[in-house]
DNA sequence: AAAACCGCCTGTCGGC
DNA sequence: TGCCGACAGGCGGTTT
């Protein structure tokens, strides 16, 4: 599922073949993943208009246009954006948008689960785009530090598998590196958010940050759906060391791993390394 | 206020 | 072999 690694690495790629191309025609195959704004409407707007910058914040997808507003995407589980140089390539089964350039060039948005969302909005103004408008701090950004989990996690009572899959205190984590963070640094995914020491609230910070930062060298984990914005695979599912392992042997102790559902999710762990 | 639950979707898998 | 329910999980919305 795309996370904040995965997502940098759609940003990433994308950036070198889509910014800067006048866009020449538009196809929305599924209407509903358009938020707050009518197909006819969104296609008027982007029609002639380039993309001239693209961001990231959490798991949200900024692009930026040249006439003062800005495309906001979210993959939620199974979305792709992917360029293709040659248009004459047959469309997917589940495509939702096609973004068409002068070039010949595609941006298609591929959504096997159609969960997936579009939103057009003046820049800047995210007021509307909930989940946006109220993230929490980057994890990878200067003003994550040590102190700022430890303010997030102060009097918590919280389980910390659910306040690191909470968008609104940390951007980006999804269940996959939220359980490679906490086996990281041996913490149980039911322990109380408030009950972690700074020991383990400075091991988990580095964690979360050295997870993300190699899962982006990796450019993400394909376990099925998620592709980078060339339609590539990336290659950090084979450096998983709990995420869905379940029946295998923890690859620091040899114990049998578990998984339970904690906060709603799946949620692996080894009995031996994550006390409770 | 915060936590738990549901709906949105389709493909895959295990059980019978 | 085919059918069926469970499951995958991000997020918005509603209920508890």
């Amino acid at each position: 599922m795309p996370e904040l690694p995965e997502v940098e690495t759609v940003r990433r790629s994308l950036s070198p073949v889509i910014l800067n191309q006048p866009i020449k025609s538009l196809n929305v195959y599924y209407e509903r993943i358009l938020q707050h704004v009518s197909p006819a409407q969104f296609r008027r707007q982007l029609t002639g208009s380039c993309f001239i910058n693209l961001t990231r914040r959490g798991k949200y997808l900024i692009f930026q246009l040249d006439n003062d507003l800005e495309m906001v995407a979210h993959l939620r589980m199974t979305g792709r954006l992917i360029y293709f140089s040659d248009a004459k390539i047959e469309l997917a089964k589940h495509t939702s948008a096609v973004f068409g350039f002068e070039s010949g060039g595609e941006l298609r948005f591929e959504d096997v689960r159609k969960f997936g969302t579009i939103d057009l909005v003046p820049r800047g103004k995210y007021e509307q785009i909930k989940g946006l408008s109220t993230l929490g701090v980057e994890p990878l950004s200067q003003e994550f530090t040590v102190e700022h989990l430890q303010e997030l996690t102060r009097k918590r009572s919280a389980k910390i598998k659910g306040l690191l899959l909470d968008q609104t205190k940390i951007a980006g984590l999804g269940n996959i590196y939220a359980d490679e963070s906490l086996f990281m640094a041996g913490i149980h995914p039911e322990r109380e958010a408030g009950s972690l020491n700074l020991r383990e609230l400075k091991k988990l910070h580095q964690a979360i940050v050295e997870v993300l930062q190699e899962a982006i060298v990796g450019q993400g984990t394909t376990l099925r759906d998620y592709r980078t914005g060339y339609g590539r695979e990336g290659s950090f599912q084979n450096k998983l060391q709990i995420y869905g392992k379940k029946g295998e042997k923890c690859p620091r102790c040899g114990v049998d791993l578990e998984y339970k559902k904690v906060a709603g999710r799946t949620s692996h762990f080894c009995p031996a390394c994550q006390r409770e």
